[in-house]
RNA sequence: GCCCCAGUAGCUCAAUCGGACAGAGCAGGUGCCUUCUAAGCACAAGGCUGAUGAUUCGAGUUCAUCCUGGGGCACCA
């Protein structure tokens, strides 16, 4: 937003370095790191480094930086917008003329609105593949992570200014399928789910795998069943089918309630038959080792391939009966996504990290085959959802906490709290708000965390509404609603202020114009956590200006200037939000 | 055995691709609601960033070697 000015400095400094017979220097200006303090700020240490690198020393490093930054603090004078620079201990630091760039700041915020930080379109199309959750399995907290990290990361790129295609890969077959339609036959013909539909599913499931474990000698029927399955049985086909449907409408009502949306669908089922067409291109191509004659699988044997030792090692692509593995339907899965969308210039796998070699094998087996857009292919590992005592969650173990559980729990307790708070809202609000709320602090978690961290889900801090958590965030946001609309919901007109600002006030400025630069950064390193972060700060500073500065009560410039930074820096809490997937209450 | 990831306050996590005094929240301590919603704010306390070396003007961040924990390594997904 200041590239103008910082080019003006930029030249003046290279005329400098070119008057002193420095060399050119590599200017990395960054904010100001002192809080209340708005401005850009660069250092002369490599400079001086160079110097004494090349014989040329004048002095120990960190004294002669602080020289030249004085020298350069001289050169650079005043120059317009800044109402202040300095030379300290080597840094350079210019601060912003506050009033002047805090209104042109807001400005462009409160004229962008919705659109404040948005990137120019890049041209790209890119696909993120997310969630993958299971049909006849229950949807519980692990499923979650992907599915909130996945949709945060569409909603970053999308903003960042790349074309996104969200989509899905349910696992709508497998053994898992097959166990359960067993179940069902034998036990539960007929039944049908009425409500929480996907905790059902997860019932029939576990007592699917609890019968099988009491009496292994029933694994024969499975088995059975998976080769009707095989041959395509009508009856088997149909019940599927049917049921099948049933987890997807499940998921649905899921997605809706955390206000996630695919554009497309891929399903395992669809990529069976397809995968074995790609396996015996492999082997036509001497890739694959069809090693069946033998009683064995068909094989990559990639280390051999590529003359490295236990690096890619060996990807089994075809099972030694012929059936498909996950790896096959993978191997054309790629392929598939890059028939539908031939212009992808990236696809994205949000997928566990435990998955991370099966993605290298895989993709490196689509490179090996000639694929040119195998090395746009991704996978964004995250880490796992564990239970307090590093306890895995697994449905077959129950050991596990339903997404529906959770959500249900979180919205009650939220619930609660607007009734203490707020209890002239209408049963309606309250229920919205409680939504919002108890939504909202089951996804920050998810978010504000390095993706290759594991998540300890405990009840405790998921329902905990207080300190750095979602809720403070929004809280931030209504109470900036509430003075705009005790003012009368108008929202003065442009105009500089003379009045000094405030430090709460410059920090706030300071926090609204890092927005669109972190947008780009945590869309280009796929890190949620950067723009959780960024939430938080801008919430922070928020809550500091409240207490600090009063606005309806001001003089009345500084009263018009400061509904203008309220409503700037709404919009901006409610633009990162918005990032997070978390909704942005009117009130609380 | 080989490979990957993590290790920061009692607990959960940050730290703007190597920069200024390592920052928040929770828990515990002390204050602040007749003033825009206290789901908030202020103050105090809490640290040999797993260990030892190396590189650098400068290291939580890079490199080496270890330690601890987690995960992955041919027919599970």
């Amino acid at each position: 937003m200041f590239e103008a000015e910082q080019h003006a400095i930029n030249q003046r400094l290279s005329a400098f370095c070119a008057e002193k017979g420095l060399p050119n220097p590599d200017l990395n200006w960054t904010w100001i790191p002192f809080n209340g303090h708005w401005g850009i700020c660069t250092s002369f240490f490599q400079l001086a480094a160079r110097e004494a690198r090349e014989g040329k020393a004048a002095g120990p490093v960190p004294s002669r930086a602080a020289e030249l930054a004085q020298m350069a603090a001289e050169a650079v004078g005043l120059p317009d917008g800044f109402e202040r620079v300095e030379a300290v201990k080597g840094y350079l630091n210019l601060y912003f003329s506050t009033a002047n760039y805090a209104s042109r700041l807001i400005d462009s915020v409160l004229d962008e609105k919705q659109e404040f930080g948005r990137g120019k379109a890049k041209g790209e199309r890119v696909m993120i593949e997310f969630s993958q959750p299971n049909t006849h399995k229950a949807f519980h907290v692990g499923h979650l992570r992907s599915a909130i990290l996945g949709d945060a990361l569409c909603r970053l790129l999308d903003f960042a200014g790349y074309d996104v295609v969200r989509a899905n890969y349910p696992g709508d077959i497998g053994l898992h399928v097959i166990k359960w339609l067993w179940n069902y036959m034998n036990f539960h013909a007929g039944e049908r789910p009425e409500t929480n539909i996907t905790e059902w599913m997860g019932k029939i499931y576990a007592e699917a795998n609890r019968r099988l474990e009491e009496n292994p000698e029933l694994e024969a029927e499975v088995r059975a069943l998976y080769s009707r399955w095989d041959q395509r049985d009508p009856e088997v086909v149909a019940l599927w089918t049917e049921t099948r449907q049933w987890s997807l409408d499940g998921f649905d009502e899921m997605y809706r309630q955390l206000d996630i949306r695919f554009d497309r669908y891929y399903f395992n089922s669809m990529a069976e038959q397809p995968g074995k067409e790609v396996v015996a291109e492999l082997i036509e191509k001497g890739l694959a080792t069809d090693d069946r004659p033998n009683n064995g699988t068909v094989f990559v044997d990639l280390d051999a391939r590529l003359g490295l030792k236990e690096k890619y090692r060996v990807l089994v692509v075809l099972r030694s009966d012929g059936t498909a593995l996950y790896a096959t339907e993978d191997l054309a899965l790629a392929k598939l996504k890059f028939s539908d969308y031939p212009d992808l210039a990236r696809s994205y796998y949000v997928v566990d990290v435990r998955q991370s070699l099966h993605f290298q094998q895989v993709f490196k087996t689509l490179e090996l085959a000639g694929y040119p857009w195998a090395k746009h292919c991704q996978h964004v590992p995250y880490e796992l959802v564990n239970l307090p005592g590093n306890v895995v969650m697994a449905s077959r173990e129950g050991t596990v906490v339903l997404l529906e559980h959770l959500i249900a729990e979180a919205v009650s307790r939220a619930l609660e709290v607007v009734e203490q708070k707020n209890p002239d809202l209408t049963a309606e609000q309250k229920l919205a708000v409680a939504r919002a709320v108890g939504i909202g602090a089951i996804k920050y978690p998810m978010l504000a965390r390095e993706n290759a961290k594991i998540v300890t889900f405990d009840w405790k801090t998921a329902l905990d509404f207080d300190g750095q958590a979602a809720p403070y965030i929004q809280y931030a946001y209504v109470r900036g609603g509430s003075i705009l609309r005790k003012a009368g919901g108008e929202i003065p007109a442009a105009f500089t202020p003379t009045h000094t600002l405030q430090r709460e006030e410059v920090a706030l400025v300071d926090a609204i114009s890092r927005f669109p630069s972190e947008v780009q950064r945590a869309a280009g390193d796929l890190r949620p956590l950067a723009m959780a972060t960024q939430a938080y700060d801008l919430a922070r500073a928020f809550n500091d200006f409240y207490t600090g500065c009063p606005v309806l009560s001001a003089e009345p410039e500084v009263r018009a200037f400061r509904l203008r930074l309220v409503a700037a820096a709404r919009q901006a809490i409610g633009n990162a939000l918005a990032l997070l997937g978390i909704t942005a209450p009117e009130a609380m």
